[in-house]
DNA sequence: TACTAATCGAGACGGTACGTCGGGTCTTAAT
DNA sequence: ATTAAGACCCGACGTACCGTCTCGATTAGTA
């Protein structure tokens, strides 16, 4: 990340590396990400512009760091041996419905809050960031609800013909798009429903019984 | 929107307004969001900068005013009489893949993707802003969603208990995930599919037939 | 003084007029000259901007206009007959000595001291203006002491080739000096002691008699 | 003189110091005072604006240093060993009407003019500037006036009751008030009519001998 | 007395400069 | 060699006024 004729990373402080991480994070929480400045990190932190300009290449950069560090921090204190997982009670609905709960407890942390959106705002113009904050903070998120949708299609509780990285944004998506852009809500029920609609489909169960004239004829041949 | 002793909007130079949109526009589109300033809009739409700060209270502000103005320039070149609608051909599948298609189109055409990733990006961090973000611009296009899925639920073709303006976000919400965030490719297949696993679900249709080999063979294993 | 392609001045508004003197007067009394604004006298005055500029060039001309207004209501006031004169009792150091006493008076009313301090300095620079000044406030004042020193001149005490234009200058520019400059403190012992030192010289009286009568023994060893 | 937590002077650029100096000076003599902008200054000596503002207070503060600097190097340069003195030929009006010549000339040199008369001009107002003015560039001038003058007291060639710092003035202050002021021309002639009334005051000489009473025996050799 | 043209209060406009903030580079001294 | 400190050049900020330019609404002098 750092492109510079590399600076003997040997010789460097670790006590200002941590102290910059901290400074940027209580500022972006404090003042926004928009007020936060290099300047106002490095003066929080005690620590020389250079010391900043030296090993980041520029504000987003210190706070993805920053951020990806807290995170590390958070997972190791929470699991100590496995790094998160999705249940697998058997019952994928309610293993999901489960999960996205707490997610929606999580989204309302002012400790992630500020640090967060900050970071998918700026990778949301600023494609090279955002890469970098989907792979290293998104993806691996994501990839669970992978494991967990390949193990349902084990079960035979998911159709196999599912792409499991496309079904999981069925849930993610909308709220992820909630909680970034404010376009609604966001609650359990909110997520409970998702998975349901995700699960079972909009469209009416064609009816166990052959009798039933309705059903949805007219889009695609499902079903002979 | 305004402040101060608010000036007077009935002697306001329509030249100056419009002059400021087109600029504000091309700016962001040759330079990007962080680097177009008040004084560079200014300066390009040969006006002063207090004419500026007299009508809007912020760059995101401008950008907004004239991307909003840009998008009813549109549809009202696009649709003299009806403001956009999503077809009913009676297939509902068909008609939400014909419009995420050209959704898709849209989100590659760079007249419209700076601004309006620097107004979502904007909107993430800037709550008030994404209000207005949302509701001028979001809103009214997801409505014309609700009203098709009503359309659908008259027609038996969506179950009647499901909550359209959730319905959507089925779609709608993992679309605007990958271009946002950068979190996947998007190609009319993907559409395609979202629109499939939304109306379908993605657990296996209860087999009505033992022989039934259901499912939606036409569409194979999709994804990457 | 006005240079635009003169503006009926038979319409012109009195009320505006004395509004803008008082204002003018008004505002670099309380702020001082560089921080009075056209937009402020304006303001002050409950006039629009282009009234002043239709009748002045600048704001020095405003404030010119407005002195010279006062000074002549203040004289009118004062000498309903005579506009000031300078007393002939026969003692021209007497006579002297009783108007400069009244002029360190009037420096330090600061009635007048903001608005002709603003001119002298404004002058200072601004030839044109200081032109003005001068020949239509200080001249005046300068006449009066050069017809006193020309009745001396008849009456003997002050030797004929003597150019009064130039010997007023022996009193009045150290005054004029020392308020202007800052250079030194003014007092009427300061005044009283620059007529004696202007009429008698520096240089030792020739020792004609030694019982002489002549001399300046009333005023002792002046100064500090 | 500075106010904020007074910048390091030691890591002072000279060169940016001396850059300014030279751009202030030469637009004050270029474009006048008004017209010189502390943007510009920093524009001409390439130079950021704060670092005009972390140094100084005022664009008349620079200007004052910049003269003040000016003064120094020409004194410098000017007299190597001593710095600058009235000659004592023991003739004291002749030594006078020598260096107020000297003055005359250098009253009209362009290069001292501009900024003379700003700083001035600004000092009539501003009294603060106006005292470091004097204090720095007007009473070390005066003071070897004084020095003359006592000398002369010493040859009996003025009163020992004179204030020499008053004395000076006498000439002094009405060669400045029609430079600053515009009141009147400046010449050689006019300087030594001064010196000959200042020295000779404006009253008839006691005729010591009845018969000569033209003439100008009184301002030769002075004393007996 | 009504007409009508100039002046008036008001303030938006294109500009220039203000004084401040922060970005990113560079220098210094201390560790 | 890295660090804290901070001066430096630079660009942009948001504000204050400049002097010009419309706007109705008076407001005189003329018809």
């Amino acid at each position: 990340m750092v492109k510079k004729p590399a600076p003997d990373s040997a010789r460097r402080s670790e006590r200002s590396r941590r102290a910059i991480y901290d400074a940027a994070l209580a500022l972006v929480a404090e003042v926004g990400y928009p007020r936060t400045t290099i300047e106002g990190i490095a003066a929080r932190a005690g620590v020389g512009k250079q010391t900043i300009y030296r090993w980041w290449e520029s504000k987003a950069d210190v706070l993805l760091e920053a951020f990806l560090d807290l995170s590390e921090q958070a997972s190791r204190d929470a699991g100590p041996e496995y790094g998160f997982a999705i249940p697998d009670t058997g019952d994928l609905a309610a293993d999901l419905k489960a999960v996205l709960r707490l997610t929606v407890d999580q989204l309302g942390d002012p400790r992630f809050e500020a640090p967060s959106r900050a970071l998918a705002a700026e990778g949301v113009v600023n494609e090279q960031l955002g890469r970098v904050f989907v792979a290293k903070l998104l993806e691996p998120s994501l990839q669970l609800y992978v494991d967990r949708v390949r193990a349902a299609q084990s079960a035979g509780q998911v159709r196999r013909d599912v792409d499991p990285r496309i079904a999981l944004e069925l849930w993610v998506s909308p709220l992820a798009q909630r909680w970034l852009q404010h376009t609604g809500p966001i609650s359990y029920d909110y997520t409970d429903t998702l998975v349901e609609y995700a699960l079972n489909g909009l469209a009416p169960r064609t009816p166990d019984v052959p009798s039933g004239p309705s059903g949805t004829p007219e889009h695609g041949p499902v079903g002979p």
